[in-house]
DNA sequence: CAGGATCCCAAATGATACTG
DNA sequence: CAGTATCATTTGGGATCCTG
């Protein structure tokens, strides 16, 4: 039922208190999946790449740790947002991925767009400290 | 142009690398505002009241102490999510709500409120622990 | 290659007391 | 009522070195 409310339907219910983030409303749990300084940064690679290696995210990824790298793949892992496939060769090859969980999260990054680029200068005039 | 970027054609920049977290796609500024434990939940408030008191979100946010609402309410309205109206009274009285920014946000929150429900069983399998 | 282990510093959060 | 000040605690982030 949730999966067809409306835009309008929504924000009747919201208004009405009724989906509160304490509630019904699964608003926190995504961002706190998307919390961390990396953590949209490496989701960002599984958009241009559907397997990536962890070497090759090292190399996108200008000044990341092995440590926050390791720890931002394993939580995101943990979350549902990707897979890891390891392949028994040596050296070792590993490949990380979206799984359709993380995939399904493309619509939210492309209404926070449509956010930031209406709201550009403002949100920039605020980031100038 | 950028806000009549159709989901087709963002898909296609993303996939292309175009739209880059450390480029042109704002997601991680909207993110860093949204980041803090009582930030979604404070805004939640603003969905509901237009207005709302520094006593009444103390009263409807359990547990939050007058230190972190207090910082949370400054920190929304210095990336002017939320504006703040205050009345030379006594005893005083000061008022929060959203800006057009923040009202903004909402269909941003609708998008994940859908992201949430669809994936509902995994979201909560993955926050046993 | 793909990481784990350890230690250190900075930031976020919280408890308590106080003020115009 | 609407906060601030201070201090303690917890969490996040990073540097460095090591390993199967």
């Amino acid at each position: 039922m949730a999966e067809y409310m409306s835009y309008e339907e929504y924000l009747a219910n919201v208004k009405k208190g009724i989906l509160t983030d304490r509630g019904n409303c699964p608003v926190t749990p995504l961002l706190t999946m998307l919390r961390g300084k990396w953590k949209t940064q490496v989701l960002y690679e599984f958009c241009v790449h559907d397997r990536v290696r962890f070497c090759q995210l090292k190399k996108d990824l200008p000044g990341i740790t092995n440590t926050m790298l390791s720890t931002t793949l394993r939580e995101l892992e943990s979350d549902g947002l990707i897979f890891r496939e390891q392949f028994n060769e040596i050296p070792p090859r590993v490949e990380y991925g979206f799984t359709e969980m993380g995939r399904d999260l493309l619509p939210v990054f492309y209404e926070i767009m449509r956010w930031g680029f209406k709201h550009e200068n403002e949100v920039l005039a605020g980031s100038v400290d």
